[in-house]
Order: C-alpha cells, then structure tokens, then sequence
DNA sequence: TCAGAAACGCACTAACCAGTTACTTGGTTA
DNA sequence: TAACCAAGTAACTGGTTAGTGCGTTTCTGA
C-alpha cells in the first residue's frame, strides 16, 4: 500500500526464518527448564517468543522434538564455552583449578542447563540417544581433562591412575547437586545455600576436594 | 447374607483405612518417581493401588498433598536406614568409610529417592516448606557426621576445619549425581555407567574421595 | 439389631492441552 | 507484474486429566 522499506507492524520483528526458530528454542528452553518436559506448555512457548503455536509445529514438527533441540543447543553450548578455556596453555594445577571454577561458574549462570539435564534423565535420555555431535563434543572435554590429567602427572604434580571420566563426572557433580538442590538443601540445612558466602564458600571447598584428589 | 467372618471378594484386601493409604502411597511414589509430579497420572496411582480415584482424595486432598506425602515419607525412610548404621560405635575412618558406603547403596536401591528429590527441586521446594519432620530428621544427619568429623580430629585421623554441611553435601553428590545422570552419562561418556564394574569402579572412587577430603 | 460412621465405587464434568485445518500476508524472482 | 512460495494466523478438535456428586457396602458399638 504505502512505502516499500523494509517496517512492520510496531513492535513485531521482521519476518525471517532464522530469527523466528531461535525465538522459539529460547522461549522453550526456559518454559523446559522451568516446568520440566511434562510440565511445559507448548502455548506458553508460542506466545512468548511472539509466535503463533503453528510456527512451532512448522519449524520442529512436536513438543518432543523441539526438547530434543533445546538441550542438544544446551550441551553444544556448555562445552563451547569450556573449548574456550584455552586449558591447554596453563600449568596442570593452574588449569584444572580453573576448569572447576568455570564449571561451577557456569551451573550458577546458567541453571536451565541444569533443569535440562534433570528433565532428559527423567525420561531416560531418549531424546539424546541419536545425537553425534553431543557425543563428538564431550569427547573432547574427556580428552581435555585427560590431557591436564597427564601433564601434570609427567611435572610430578599429580599423581597417577586416576580415571579422567571419573574425575569429570566427581567436577560436575560437586557444583551440580548443591545447585540442582538449592531448594530442598536450604530447608534441610536450615541455611540460605545461594547467599553470596555460602557460595563462594562451596566454590573453595570444591577446589579443595579435587586438589586433594589428584594432587600426588 | 451369607457368613459373618472376616472375608472380602477374591483378591480384594480387607477393608482397613491404613492399609490403603499405605498402598496409594507406595503407588503414589513408584509415580511420581517415574514420570515426575507433572507427568504423573491419578488414574494410574489409583489403579494400581487397587484403589479407587475416589479414595485417594478422600485421604489425600490433591495430588500435591499425596507428593507432598510421598516426598516426606521418602526422607524419614532413608533418615531412618542411615540411623540404624550406629556409626558412633566405630572408629572414625571407619565410619565415615560406611556412611559413604551406604549413601550410595541406598541411592542404588532406591532410585525413586532421587527422582523424587529432584521433582522437588523443579518445584522450588514448596512441597518440603512447613515439613518439620524432614527438618529434625536432618537435623540428626549433620549432627551424626559432624560427631564422626569430630572424634576424627581428636584421634588425629582427620584434618580441622572440615564443615560437617559441605562434607555432607559432598558426599550425597558424588553418588546422587553418578546415578541421576546415569542415562545421559552413558551415552556421554560411551561407556555403560550402571555395569557393574563400573558401579563398583564408582564407589572406590567415592570413599577415596572422601577420605583424601577429610584425612590428616 | 440397628443406627451411624467410615470405607468404598461408579459415572460424570469442566478445564486443559498437543496437535491440525484452512486460511491470509508478504517477499522474491522470472 | 504476476505467480509462487514461505512466513504467519485464528479458530478448532478430540482425547486427556484432575477433581466430584452421590449412592452403596461394611464395620462397630450401644
């Protein structure tokens, strides 16, 4: 009718396939990670990332299918942000200390992975069974920390046989299961876990634990 | 019509309140733990506990207030096992060698406790909110080990300033999170977590863990 | 033995929810 | 400029689901 500039309808974002596929993963990853897999509703979805519900079924053809995306972009983008580390670089002390502080870092700003994580174990990890390239991407974080692992065998700083996958899961799980159980720890301990001190605290005893596990 | 003795139709318990409530209980938390609070069925808890819909609200409000039940049922029970370990009749190391021993058995026996624990979560803990109970239970849990860290140090067995609340979170997490992440771990990691040389792998590396955390 | 209470069960409902049908709008290109 | 196709929308559907209304059976004690 009028001009042919490139406008919209105030307030609504240009059309364009791409955008409109990460406003959807977006929106669904929190409504995922807030109500779970069962809990989540695929309309909240739609209308929060000014969507029409059909969009939704276009773009991922089921509720299922789309969780599938949502926490494989969630392991993609974990061990994105761990590949930029640069661990290699660091002496074996130095870096393993940094890579339990990022990974707790990283659980503390980013607790929908968590939710995400819980929710795909909930249903037995089926909507992860295909997926090469969570496969391909945590391989190199095994090998990542079985590299630091080695090299600080050979300087004499740690000491050997201990298994990297072991130590991997030992990382995560001390950071994961205080954050994941924030809530019911705070009633059980009867003590705020999220306040400022107690999680700087939690962090120091973190790197304490794994320090007097592989230090020789 | 016919006799007077104490007999019902074919396979039909006997009509006793407790015993019903008792198995919409049991029914309740083999639920909940498979599909989470939202994805949890009543009809399927009411079937399965031979029951019909109608009396599990007549006993039990809603479906929040039976999880709410289930869930508080679920800590007095593993409080209950951990009591009856009489760790304060051993010597230190030897105590917490068995503490640690038995949170992963129990978590092994009764991977309902975690699902559960982790529905929970989802909910922000609102189901745990007025329970007294689950906080006096605990109360006796931070007490025990920190009675064990205690005696430790006197003996010399254990290093000081070891905070009995981190050491306890500590070792719930080394075990919870190995089997709440045992599906999405498996295709991780390429290796069946739950074989079980694996499991056992998993458990000598817990309790060396441990007693590197805590040991002088 | 009978009255009342407590255990039990059928059949229903109103709201909800994943997924669809049938359509309009707008941008690109031949 | 017209034809085509991808992006976008509203209204609907059929099956599901938590929760109830109301009647029946069984037990207890006075």
């Amino acid at each position: 009718m009028d001009s042919k500039i490139k406008t919209t309808k105030a307030g609504k974002p240009p059309r364009s396939a791409e955008a409109t596929k990460a406003r959807i993963l977006e929106a669904a990853k929190k409504e995922f990670a807030k109500n779970g897999l069962a809990g989540a509703r695929v309309d909240v979805i739609a209308e929060r990332s000014l969507n029409n519900k059909r969009m939704m079924y276009h773009y991922f053809e089921s509720k299922d299918k789309l969780f599938q995306m949502v926490l494989e972009q969630a392991y993609v983008d974990i061990r994105t942000a761990e590949h930029k580390l640069s661990l290699e670089t660091l002496e074996p002390k130095e870096a393993l200390e940094k890579f339990v502080r990022f990974t707790w870092d990283y659980y503390l700003k980013h607790p929908e992975f968590i939710t995400l994580v819980n929710s795909a174990n909930l249903h037995r990890a089926k909507h992860l069974k295909g997926s090469e390239v969570v496969k391909m991407t945590n391989r190199k974080l095994v090998s990542l920390v079985g590299g630091i692992l080695d090299r600080g065998v050979e300087t004499g700083a740690f000491r050997k046989g201990v298994d990297p996958v072991q130590l991997n899961i030992t990382i995560a799980a001390i950071g994961y299961y205080y954050l994941t159980n924030r809530f019911t720890g705070s009633i059980i301990f009867e003590r705020d876990l999220m306040e400022k001190a107690a999680l700087d605290d939690r962090l120091a005893f973190n790197i304490e634990t794994i320090m007097r596990l592989v230090c020789a």
